[in-house]
DNA sequence: GACTAGTGCTAGCAAAAGCAAGCGCTCAGC
DNA sequence: GCTGAGCGCTTGCTTTTGCTAGCACTAGTC
């Protein structure tokens, strides 16, 4: 499952999760004490993993993810735990394809995904017109920023 | 991500895990030296990770499964630093994988399709128990007669 | 019998993970 | 000025992980 070089993968990985984590928590705007607070974890070791200088095993990175509010797979994808898994090109053509889905629970689906693109497309052009000079702190702050202040659609498809 | 009771769950899975790769081991008829030397770890370690003394990471249980050619997810599964997801993998992958959406929308996504999922598999199996003596009809009412994959993620094995 | 090859496991150790205690710093309030 | 609260980080410690060296045992060959 390890491609190749486990050491420069961790090592790799090490530098990746960390500064992973510590954008989504700056995006959160919480704190290193806050979130391990959330977490349960140390703050000192919070402090460590942002900065490479530990490999969190799975279950702290299970924790790690919980205060957050994501998923654990989203960590162990860039912890190297899991592989990135290319081949489905069109997010929209899956959701249609998948035979465990009604017709209205794919469209609604859909719905929510292309709101959320929409919104993301409009906090990026807002952001780039009021600050063009840092074009990457607009794109990092813009998606949660904007679900923040989306209201959760309840899934009522039948 | 863990469901309850990390240490009641650690422990479970430090018995189940073990139990789990001894009897693929025994399975594929290979020794504790045999598999370790394929898997690239010491065969005390192994021996002690089958008999559940000790609780190994998600790099050597990666390793554990090469050497039995078996994907990595199934014994991430069993060790419980996975969790069984409704749906299908592929797209749940596919989701996390968008680079338009942020992390938390992700997420949103990806509980309402597992909601769905949850969803339609009650229906299914409350239009099986009430319709035995009318099958076709059942078929025709319920919103998915059949689910391509399994519950099961994918093998990720290369 | 001795020897070899293989078996699973014990014991002890080094390195790494994860933590608690505490540091120096900034900021707000008095 | 002082104090308290919060900040991220350092340090040292305990526990855990994963390893090496070696043991006792079995089976086969001479």
């Amino acid at each position: 499952m390890i491609a190749d070089g486990p050491k420069e993968q961790a090592k790799r990985a090490g530098a990746t999760i960390g500064e992973f984590i510590r954008e989504q928590r700056e995006q959160a705007e919480v704190s290193v004490r806050q979130l391990a607070r959330l977490a349960g974890v140390s703050n000192p070791y919070l402090s460590q993993i942002e900065r490479g200088l530990r490999k969190p095993s799975a279950e702290i990175l299970a924790q790690i993810a919980k205060g957050l509010r994501i998923s654990a797979e989203q960590l162990y994808l860039r912890a190297g735990i899991l592989e990135f898994r290319d081949g489905d090109p069109e997010l929209v053509s899956a959701i249609l394809a998948d035979e465990g889905l009604g017709e209205r629970q794919k469209q609604v689906l859909i719905d929510i995904y292309e709101s959320f693109h929409r919104e993301n497309a409009q906090l990026l052009a807002a952001a780039e017109s009021e600050a063009p000079e840092t074009p990457a702190a607009a794109v990092d702050s813009s998606p949660v920023t904007t679900h923040r202040n989306q209201p959760h659609p309840t899934p009522a498809g039948k």
